[in-house]
DNA sequence: GGCAACCTCTTAACATGTTAATTATTGTTA
DNA sequence: TAACAATAATTAACATGTTAAGAGGTTGCC
C-alpha cells in the first residue's frame, strides 16, 4: 500500500509557517524603527513578565535553542538591555535580567502591540482564537502530557 | 490607558513556534539520514506535486523568500534532485523541475510521511486537526480576503 | 582525593530568515 | 529610440535555527 501525503496547500507545517508569517508581520513592522529583532523582543518580553531569569528556563520560555539565546544575549547585553551576572552557587549558571532600558521598550510598544492582538482576535473571534491556541498547545511535546 | 500584553504563556506568536516545533521534530528526524534539510523537502514536495514550476510560483507555494530559494534552489541542483532553466520568452525567468532522482526521495519517505500526519490528526482528533488548519489560513494574509 | 559522569554554557559550521542593494531583462513612453 | 520604470533573480550582510563539539564547573562514588 502506498500512502498518499496530503496536499501542501493542506500540510500542517506550511499551514503553520503561514499563520506565523501573518502573525509575526505586523509586529515585525513595529519593531522595525527599534533596531530589536522578533527573537530579541521575546526575550525581553519573557523578562520583562518574569523579572530575571536564569539562562535555561529564559531559553525555555522564550522557545529559542541554547546557542541562539547565547547570541541573542550578548548582543542585548551590548545594547544595555540586559544584564547578565553568574550564580555564585553554581557558577556555571547564568542569571540574566532587563533592565530599565529593555524593560522601557517593552513598556513604550505594549498598548500598539495589544492593539495588534485585539485585531487578530476579531479576525478569529474571541472563541476561535482561544480555540486555536489550545489546539496548538496539543501540538507542542512541551505541555502534552 | 496603558494596555496589557498577554502573558508569553498564552502568546499566539509563540504558540505557533512550539506548535511547529512540535510538528517540525519527527519530520525533521525522518529526514536526517536523507542529508536533506525539511526546507529542501518542502521544496520537492511542492515540485512533486507541481512537476514544474517557475521560480517565484515556487517560491510561494513552499512559503520560501526568494532569496532562500535561489540558495535552495542551488542546493538541490547541485545534488541533482531538480534541474533550473531558463524562460526562452522572459529570460530574467526561470523554471524548476523535479528530476526522478529528486522524485525518488519523496516516494522513499511519503508512506513514513504520512504515518507522521496521521499521528498528529489522531492526536488533535479528525475534527480539530480540520478546524486547526481552517483557523491558521485565517491567519495568512495570502489566503485571507 | 580523584576520576568519571553529568550539567551549563559557548563556539563552530552550515542552512535559512530577513531586508536592502544590485544585475539582467523586459516594458513604457516621450 | 533613448530614457526611465518595472520585474525576476541574485548577492550581500546580518541574525537566527540546528546539530555537534568543546570548555569550564559540579556531583557522586570508589
Amino acid at each position: 500500500m502506498t500512502s498518499e501525503l496530503p496536499s501542501t496547500s493542506r500540510s500542517l507545517p506550511i499551514a503553520l509557517i503561514r499563520a506565523r508569517e501573518g502573525v509575526m508581520s505586523p509586529i515585525r513592522d513595529m519593531l522595525s524603527e527599534t533596531g530589536i529583532t522578533e527573537q530579541q523582543w521575546r526575550v525581553l518580553r519573557v523578562l520583562s513578565e518574569y523579572g530575571i531569569l536564569d539562562a535555561k528556563t529564559l531559553a525555555d520560555r522564550s522557545s529559542l535553542l541554547f546557542p541562539s539565546l547565547t547570541r541573542i544575549a550578548a548582543t542585548l547585553r551590548e545594547k544595555g538591555l540586559v544584564t547578565q551576572t553568574r550564580d555564585d552557587q553554581d557558577r556555571r549558571r547564568q542569571f540574566i535580567k532587563i533592565t530599565p532600558e529593555g524593560q522601557k521598550i517593552i513598556d513604550d510598544r505594549a498598548d500598539q502591540a495589544a492593539l495588534i492582538v485585539e485585531g487578530f482576535k476579531s479576525t478569529l473571534g474571541i472563541e476561535n482564537y482561544e480555540t486555536l491556541l489550545d489546539l496548538l498547545a496539543l501540538l507542542d511535546p512541551g505541555s502534552r502530557g
